[in-house]
DNA sequence: TGCGGAAGTTACTTTGAGGGAACCGGGCCA
DNA sequence: TGGCCCGGTTCCCTCAAAGTAACTTCCGCA
C-alpha cells in the first residue's frame, strides 16, 4: 500500500492521483466550496440558460433571500464564473453571464446532475436499507 | 426565455435540463451533501487506493478526528458508497471497501480533482483581480 | 500490572452558512 | 406626493457541521 498522506515543513499534505495537495493550496477545496454552497450550483444551472438580470434570477428562484442572491453571484463572481455587467440605463440594470470558466465548470455540473439522477433510486434505497438495519 | 422554476402542489419546484427537481426529492442534493462534505471525498479517494481498516485511515489522514472519521465513514456507508466488514479476528478488525457505487462515484471525483487542477490558476488569479478592485 | 492498540461512543463547545426583516437612494408613474 | 421597482446593504438570529477531549471494552504483550 502506497502512502499517500505526510507532512511537508510541518504542513499536512495528501497524495491523490499523483499530485501534491495541502490545505493551503487545495485546488479541489476552491471548487468543493463553489459545488457545496446551497445556492452556487443551482445559479450557475440558472445562467446556463443565458445572461439573466438580478430580479429575474429572483424570479427564476423564489426561495432564495435577496441577501443569499446577491452573496452567491458575489462569490460566483469573484471566483471567475460569472460576470457582472451594469448597463448605464434609467433605472441601471445590470446583467450576469457565465464566463468561459463558468461554461467549462457548468459540463461538470451537467455531469454531476446526470450522475446524481442515474443512481439516485440505488442511494435511495441504500440508506432505507441501513436505516432499517439500525433500527 | 423559458421557464426554469415554479410551484407544484405548492412545493418549489426547478426544471434543469428537461427534468423536474423539487426538494423533498431531489438527487443532486443528495450527492451534493456527500461532496459538499468536508471529509467525504477525502475519503473516496483514499479507499480508492483499496479496502482499508479504521485505523489505516487514521494514519492516512491525520488530520481528521476518530468522530469525524466514524461519522463520516457511517454518512458514506449509510447511502451506500463503502461497504464495512467486520473480520471475527482477535481483536475484531473492520474494513472498509468501495461498492460499485462508490467506484462509480469516484470516477466523477476525479474529474472534479481534473477540472479543479487545471483551472486552479484561473480561479486565483480571478480572485485576486476581484479583490484588488474591491479595495 | 499496567500499557498500548483497535474501533469506537458520549458530552461539550465553537464556527459559520444561511434565513428574516428592515432599510436605502434614485427614478418612474399615476 | 406617495407609492413601487431595481439592486442592493445591514443587522440579528438560528441551527447544523465540525472540533476537542475524555471515556470504553476487549485483547495481547512485557
Amino acid at each position: 500500500m502506497n502512502k499517500i498522506a505526510g507532512k511537508i515543513d510541518g504542513e499536512q499534505v495528501i497524495v491523490v492521483m499523483g499530485q501534491v495537495f495541502s490545505r493551503s493550496n487545495c485546488p479541489v477545496r476552491d471548487v468543493i466550496d463553489n459545488i457545496g454552497g446551497k445556492w452556487n450550483t443551482l445559479m450557475i444551472l440558472a445562467l446556463a440558460e443565458g445572461p439573466m438580470r438580478f430580479s429575474a434570477l429572483r424570479r427564476l428562484i423564489p426561495d432564495i433571500s435577496q441577501r443569499m442572491l446577491t452573496q452567491t453571484l458575489r462569490d460566483l463572481q469573484r471566483d471567475g464564473y460569472i460576470d457582472r455587467t451594469v448597463f448605464p440605463t434609467q433605472p441601471p440594470s445590470v446583467e450576469y453571464r457565465l464566463t468561459p470558466l463558468g461554461q467549462s465548470f457548468l459540463s461538470l455540473v451537467k455531469q454531476l446532475v446526470d450522475w446524481s439522477t442515474e443512481h439516485h433510486a440505488a442511494i435511495r434505497a441504500a440508506r432505507t436499507a441501513y436505516d432499517a438495519r439500525e433500527l
